[in-house]
DNA sequence: GCCAACGTTGGC
DNA sequence: GCCAACGTTGGC
């Protein structure tokens, strides 16, 4: 079982909407970097810290899961979405997703200024200088480690 | 294949 | 709104 952290803007998609919907296909993801995670990484039932970016609040605030096998995202094939790929084709897919499934929320958010000030977290993907993927992974220790946080 | 210009992300 | 740190694009 591998462990990730995604990222979403609240204002987009928040862990309340994800809440009420339960499941979530993980569209739009147009990084090479983070449709590999997804598409080779993730196996249904791997963890899923959701967390939420480019807010008053930012940091994790809840717990999700990889509820099934990388597939096509459709939005690239649909010339009205603003995800549309022109040079992908539904022979050859360039973009992959995965569905995020709702586990629970957090009893707090658990924000990115408490993250960088754990020494136990300095590896931690998220924390790099200049990160900017959506799809990070997470490693065993580093899950159980901000689990206790809570 | 190089690299400058441009666009995007995301914290502050 | 600013700016650092990227990734992508396109001319050559």
């Amino acid at each position: 079982m591998n462990y990730w952290l995604m990222k979403s803007e609240p204002d987009e998609f928040s862990i309340d909407d994800l809440a009420r919907k339960k499941s979530e296909p993980w569209s739009g993801v147009r990084n090479y970097q983070a449709r590999n995670y997804m598409r080779d990484g993730m196996r249904a039932g791997d963890g899923i810290f959701f967390y939420h970016s480019s807010c008053p609040e930012p940091g994790i605030v809840g717990i999700a899961s990889v509820g099934s096998a990388a597939y096509p995202d459709p939005t690239q094939f649909d010339p009205r979405s603003d995800y549309f790929d022109a040079k992908s084709s539904r022979t050859a897919p360039r973009w992959f997703l995965i569905d995020v499934k709702f586990k629970r929320k957090l009893k707090r958010i658990i924000g990115l200024a408490d993250l960088k000030a754990r020494p136990e977290l300095r590896e931690l993907a998220l924390v790099k200088p200049g990160n900017r993927l959506s799809v990070l992974p997470v490693t065993k220790a580093q899950w159980d480690f901000i689990l206790g946080l809570e």
